[in-house]
DNA sequence: ACTTGCTTTAGACAATGTCTATTGTAGGAT
DNA sequence: ATCCTACAATAGACATTGTCTAAAGCAAGT
């Protein structure tokens, strides 16, 4: 455990939103200003090895990273503005797809996005 | 309708399969010499404004074209080829999310994708 | 203090996608 | 038939995101 490693966790623990690793880096910076990105990559690729830490990719840009990785959830994307919040659908969406429809694979997981447009863009 | 138009409109018919922009790039080029990536790009886009074609992003990496666009349905990826199957499970997953987990979103569309080993990799 | 091995760094590189300025082209107006 | 206008296509620069590499730093054991 490294100090820029503490920091990258740091800045995942004090935020509850959904970033990028742009994003994590620019806060690190702000922590500890000779952070390079490569170390930024870095320890996000093994935060996600050792699971605590989800990488999630709600649009086709960069990933994101949700440091609420030990309760399964899935994720409510706005269209317009992009804001990502939590969620947590009833019933079990791997249950729902029949053997006729896994083509012989073994399927371990599931991922679901739902997208809709937000109160505030909806207002504007 | 150009000529170049036709062209992307025809690779995209003429698979079954996800394509990624470059491959249906390479894959007009092969129709037509002169045709710029550009123009792929723009058709693409333009086809998927129409409605005509989907896109999905199953990796991170390049977002890939579904000439599937009219019976909706879902994907199964393998975490270690990337084959894409198109599913359909059952049920309707939009129903599954409470409106106590909307957030006052307007939900309009949810993507569901599946992920598991393939039998080709599963045998390897 | 020296060696060994891991970490960090800076920057080059790669992949994907977008934008811009220029050129081409097609169809109507004269 | 020629010209004009508007849209389409092109080449290539540029932007973003991510990965890789070579060099330097650092820490722990001998």
């Amino acid at each position: 455990m490294t100090a820029q490693r503490r920091v990258v966790a740091e800045v995942l623990d004090g935020e509850h939103v959904h970033l990028t690793a742009d994003e994590v880096h620019a806060r690190a910076v702000a922590k500890l200003p000779e952070i390079s990105r490569a170390t930024v990559y870095n320890t996000l690729g093994e935060l996600v090895s050792l699971g605590e830490v989800l990488e999630v990719s709600t649009d086709q840009r960069a990933k994101r990273y949700d440091p609420n990785a030990h309760r399964p959830h899935h994720h409510l994307v706005c269209a317009q503005c992009g804001a990502i919040r939590d969620v947590h659908p009833v019933g079990n969406p791997l249950a729902d797809l029949p053997d006729s429809e896994r083509f012989g694979f073994t399927v371990s997981d599931v991922e679901v996005t739902y997208r809709g447009v937000c109160p505030n863009c909806a207002a504007a």
